[in-house]
DNA sequence: ACCGTCATGTAATCGGTTACATGATTCT
DNA sequence: AGAATCATGTAACCGATTACATGACGGT
């Protein structure tokens, strides 16, 4: 039965939102990714329909489809997609993330680095007080993960627009 | 003639490395990106061969190709495709990037962040200090460009390396 | 001569993105 | 009732990765 089939980031995007969430449609994973991990890792919606599909047919997930109206897709995890998910995250990683900026990339090849700037140090900001302001409004309900997440957004964020700024200033 | 194509990111490392190069076969291309660029934006030494290759079907490169032996293949930087490139380095970005970080990643859906740590520490310590190296190596002969990217590598590094030292650290 | 590594490419696959499309709901 | 938005999906394309393969060259 079991097809092979590479999991990718995105796979454990869906088994991991999907585990915490019991059942759900792609539409509930849409809604889910959005409202927190999609700010440092985002995925299509179309994806969050091809995705599910295709794990479902390796056995990772059921699915149960509505009989009547919408005919919605729900999606649960399996045992051999929880196995899966678990080992994963059991696996630490020394992988390290490349950082593929679109605003460095130029910068490299000769764009002025001054108006690079003036474009990033705002964009960053903005980012930042939007970090900030998640912090402020779920303090104590986060699960750890997201908690560790979050800090690691805003340091990011933080450096970024500090870094920029410099870039800004230098003569 | 002109069949329209989309240009990525990787269209203008090709065009980017190419226009500093002056004329290069794709091995070139490789060495070039492996020297520097390819530590923040790598490419796979496939897509340095299908790249170009597209490039020049839509005119943004010329092509040269040995007679006798290997027959490699030679690509040059064409009008259009030097209009195509500096009319992108003219175009700041307020794009951000996404953090896209598989530790991170692993440590949202409940992965143990002190695990995590450990494995990430002395692997952002590694990179730092091969940046610095490259830095001191380098000091005068670096475009700006390189410069500010490599300063921007470092500065990521140290962050990184210290947000896991403090995950690690935690009570 | 042989072997290992560097050099050079092609083929096949596939995940991810983009584009297209229609069904429900809600609001005015 | 009509418009706008939310919800839900499918189809097609294609850039990027993976795998496969062979040629040249330098050293022993």
């Amino acid at each position: 039965m079991s097809t092979e089939l590479r999991l990718t980031p995105a796979s454990y995007i869906v088994l991991g939102v999907l585990e915490a969430l019991g059942e759900a449609t792609p539409y509930d994973l849409k809604q889910a990714v959005g409202a927190g991990l999609g700010y440092f890792w985002s995925l299509q919606h179309a994806q969050l329909y091809t995705e599910p599909e295709r794990l479902a047919g390796a056995g990772y997930l059921s699915e149960r489809r509505e009989e009547s109206g919408r005919r919605r897709r729900h999606y649960k995890v399996t045992a051999k997609g929880r196995k899966a998910l678990l080992a994963w995250l059991a696996e630490p990683t020394a992988k390290l993330t490349e950082l593929r900026d679109l605003a460095l990339l130029k910068v490299f090849f000769g764009a002025d680095p001054k108006a690079m700037a003036a474009a990033q140090v705002p964009a960053h900001e903005a980012q930042l007080s939007l970090y900030e302001e998640m912090r402020e409004a779920g303090v104590e309900g986060l699960p750890d993960g997201a908690q560790i997440t979050l800090e690691a957004g805003i340091e990011a964020e933080r450096i970024w627009a500090g870094f920029w700024k410099r870039v800004g200033e230098s003569n």
